[in-house]
DNA sequence: CTAATCCTTGACATTGACGTCAAGGGCAAG
DNA sequence: CTTGCCCTTGACGTCAATGTCAAGGATTAG
């Protein structure tokens, strides 16, 4: 397998499976004259890495998680790693979780206009759950018509 | 309420607000002088915002939805957006967690240490649920030392 | 042999939310 | 008025994964 064919196998572009290389996190053999060589379990070992790479980890993070896939084993560090990413994820989808939930209020608020939402009578419905000092809030409102962009 | 202070009490920089205020995210009035003021609103406001950018929604669509939460209404194209960018977000949280599903059958694998877990004799317990012919997998296992790399 | 297609390395471009530095003005305390 | 801190605009730097272009070698079909 040369690296067009795992490239499409795996979904990704050569650039990125060359990178991927020069990180450290994939491995050729090369043909005598230097073309590179791929089993196929490279094809696995990319979309894992891709895995990685769209949960938010640097490829240097995922650099020094995937020998754990390789040996089958992690040492202590390697294992608090796993851990800390584990958790960095969690608080990941924390975070998504909420900014989901602030878009949900808009949607919310959106479909069922009424008074009771409307955020110069009380507090603005999508604020977090903080409320606790802000009543003094002077709301001059400059909404001018800055917010107009045009594209595709 | 200067820049300063909003940057503090909201826990960004001061160039995080300049550059909100660039993008049309933020507004802010001005002293005879030039300088910026914000009304105590604008911490709950600048929250949002970060909120938004943490998820992952680019300043453009940030910006195309906070008009909503100024108006407490929403066009039929700004609740597509909104729907939109819900789905975005849902579709992130998916991938988070597939990441994550993978990084606990590391750790999994990590703390029980076994022969049936050994990635040479079986399918690689890491791997995702399409396992259906990788079976011929001329494994040459040509880990050499790529992997090391020493940092702090 | 030759053309077509794939591969190689190298290097520069991109995108986005900032950091950071520069040069200068505002403002309160002494 | 001077010191010191905060503010202004402008512009360039950063990081990370990838796109893209360039110049040339490798492979393969004819």
């Amino acid at each position: 397998m040369r690296i067009g064919d795992i490239a499409q196998r795996a979904g990704v572009s050569t650039r990125s499976l060359r990178y991927y290389e020069e990180q450290g996190l994939l491995s050729s053999e090369r043909t005598s004259t230097g073309q590179r060589t791929y089993a196929e379990s490279a094809v696995e070992r990319v979309r894992l890495i891709q895995q990685f790479f769209t949960a938010g980890l640097p490829s240097r993070t995922i650099q020094r998680v995937l020998p754990c896939v390789d040996s089958g084993e992690a040492s202590a560090e390697a294992l608090a790693l796993l851990e800390a990413e584990r958790a960095r994820i969690t608080a990941a989808m924390d975070d998504l979780a909420a900014a989901r939930d602030a878009l949900d209020r808009m949607i919310h608020i959106a479909q069922n206009p009424s008074a009771e939402h409307c955020p110069a009578l009380r507090e603005p419905a999508w604020a977090p759950f903080e409320g606790a000092g802000s009543s003094a809030g002077a709301q001059t409102g400059a909404q001018t018509g800055v917010l107009t962009g045009a594209q595709t």
